[in-house]
DNA sequence: TCAATATGTTGCCAACGCAACCAAATTGCC
DNA sequence: GGCAATTTGGTTGCGTTGGCAACATATTGA
């Protein structure tokens, strides 16, 4: 709550901004809780009876949330009418990949309602991105019909993501560099852009709909095929850092002997934990990576064994640092990580000779992630709900 | 139904509360800027000029701030009188340590008006150490008079406390175990008690007084005789994660083949670099710790300059990883490692193969810390006034 | 049937911050 | 020295918001 010079603490009719914060709370809750009860709500917020009445009217006149008969409870009483996201308003996630184009559709609530996937021969430039974009959208329009109205478009970069404004300084494997994509893409759509890393914003999801529901202090490890990522919630909002850098746990140093990473630094969690590795001793290609899991599981080849340690051991090394430092009451675990994990779940519960302090051992839990293939969609809907959540009066 | 007495985690907000956050926020800018102009004042919050005055007004009846006459700015138009902290509130904060408990009387504005040690020949008991703070408050009070108000007890504790409750989980040099501290102490004196690590007080106040000074994203590295413990500060507020453990730097992995540390893991940050060895190579003794600096540029002894290349390579790793994870702003280096940083300021400039990523590199600035024999005096009131400036209307 | 727990609606009150006005104080130009 | 321009302080009345109380109503379970 500390406010700091450096920014305004409030701008503008004070009475208007309590409104605003009121009706965002609402709206909040209800998206994030996917439908609240009135009571439930009242409950929540401290605030009068009269009070939620008022705001969810309002909330119901603009189309935001509708309000549906109650529930069964079994409780005594009279039963109190759900209060649930409407179907009107929704958000569309973009990743750009190196070998497609996705674009999903996501109402509010986190529900994704269609996903287009748009598959290329060469990774695209950002103005190919663009492009095939702004066209999967305008044929996505007949479908969404006028019984929807997009809030925004949240994109998931597989890179370093400037969140102020969108400016994607590397993506390497893209071959982008400080490519003003946001910007871009907000001229060619006319709708706002935000754009973040993929595994912060695979961080928001899992925090939001995920095993972190509720958690004020999570943290989300992403493993992809290119690499390591991660995502960051503490005091119950995402940790951006100065620019929007923050959470680049692939590049957490575990093996001062190991190689060179592509960062230019030694050692890094993302050259020592690899999937390309696990699918090499497990026999598998890179199109039967649905199979990893089980096949880490299943095989008692010392050779897996021998590998799935030595990953584990690095891992946890990463764990141990992220653990000592914040603290977490959670940490989620994604991608190939999760198969990781499931090889030997042991191993990361003791974290052996990495053992972070017993305090924050204690209240820290391991998990592997909840949310699917959806990840990315829910994540870039969360930036794209994000000025439509903080100021629901002004849609 | 009183919702009053719980504490949902989500609050809607009220007129009360819009009272409350805005005397808070001028309370706030005032003492960490030590004194602001009402004209200041109405700009940084964007509030009405009669509002800020009548804000004013309230904290002046209040006596936490006073209106002094205004200062020469040379600006056309009416002067605006500068508004102060009163002199009237103090924060007392508490350091105890293996050879001395340290007692402070910090004003509003961060200001230091006395200190009194108490030397031990033998490390405290918890209930010596309340003992003998609740003495030391009672030989204050004449000195104190009726002219000053004693807001709360502040304890900066070398060890793992558990912010919520002020429990020290563990204090290793001093041989506490799940000490209930604060409350001890909130018992013995009927003053309110907080508690928390000494380096994450370290951290808030250079944070608030020191370099950190309107940033939004920094860490503190504390370097003590006893090991290295840290402070992030995220998004302008302290990261304290679930249970106020956060910030344990010195427990950072940064050599895999190295010793065992008191914490059960192996190759922490404080297991390699340590002040001690720096004493040893220069040939000071711990009494002698004022001249380390001097001693460690002035040498051009060999062995001197491999144990601090040793070190500032290890310290290298520890950064690397914290900017990668956090994306700060500042990082600020206290005790012995801002020693360790004069005697090769260069090195971690450019952190050779521990380079974190490029932009991530870009926006951070490391720097020797700011504030000197008074940190945790500062940081300890800093925990003192939390709830005066968080709601001033309730004193 | 009654008790308990909800919601809906209405009217009134207190509190907040703002706009508008006038007064005061300082700088800079003539 | 005088005057305009500029900026801020002081006071008052207004609009908006949320809290609260009171009464009617809906639903469940004993």
């Amino acid at each position: 709550m500390n406010e700091r010079a450096v920014r305004p603490a409030v701008r503008g009719n004070s009475n208007d901004h309590v409104r605003r914060h009121n009706l965002s709370t609402i709206l909040g809750l209800v998206h994030h809780g996917r439908g609240m009860s009135r009571s439930q709500l009242t409950q929540a917020m401290g605030l009068n009876r009269s009070t939620i009445a008022a705001l969810v009217t309002e909330l119901v006149d603009r189309d935001l949330v509708r309000e549906e008969d109650a529930e069964s409870t079994f409780q005594v009483g009279r039963p109190s009418p759900m209060v649930r996201p409407s179907s009107t308003p929704v958000g569309l996630a973009l990743n750009p990949e190196i070998d497609a184009i996705t674009l999903g559709v996501v109402g509010l609530g986190g529900e994704v309602l269609t996903t287009v996937r748009h598959s290329l021969t060469a990774p695209p430039t950002a103005e190919q991105a663009v492009e095939i974009t702004a066209g999967m959208i305008e044929s996505l329009q007949p479908a969404l019909g006028s019984a929807h109205r997009i809030t925004g478009i949240g994109v998931a970069v597989p890179g370093l993501v400037r969140e102020r404004d969108g400016l994607v300084r590397l993506a390497p494997h893209l071959n982008w560099h400080d490519e003003p994509f946001a910007k871009m893409l907000q001229v060619a759509t006319g709708v706002p852009v935000r754009a973040a890393n993929d595994a912060r914003l695979g961080g928001r999801a899992e925090s939001a709909f995920g095993g972190g529901r509720g958690l004020r202090d999570m943290i989300y490890f992403n493993g992809s095929p290119s690499g390591i990522g991660g995502g960051i919630i503490t005091g119950g909002s995402p940790l951006a850092g100065a620019d929007g850098y923050a959470g680049e746990l692939g590049h957490t140093m575990v093996n001062p002997y190991g190689m060179a990473c592509h960062c230019g630094a030694v050692g890094c969690l993302e050259t020592e934990v690899r999937r390309d590795r696990l699918l090499e001793v497990t026999g598998l290609g890179a199109e039967d990576a649905a199979g990893l899991a089980t096949a880490l599981t299943a095989s008692s080849d010392a050779m897996v064994e021998a590998e799935v340690g030595r990953q584990l051991g690095y891992l946890g090394v990463a764990l141990r640092n992220t653990i000592n430092l914040l603290n977490p009451q959670l940490i989620v675990l994604g991608g190939f990580l999760a198969d990781l994990m499931d090889a030997d779940p042991s191993r990361l519960g003791n974290l052996g000779s990495n053992r972070p302090l017993a305090a924050s051992r204690q209240s820290v839990d391991i998990r592997p992630a909840e949310l699917g293939a959806d990840l990315l969609m829910i994540g870039g809907a969360e930036l794209a709900f994000e000025s439509l959540i903080a100021d629901p009066a002004a849609f």
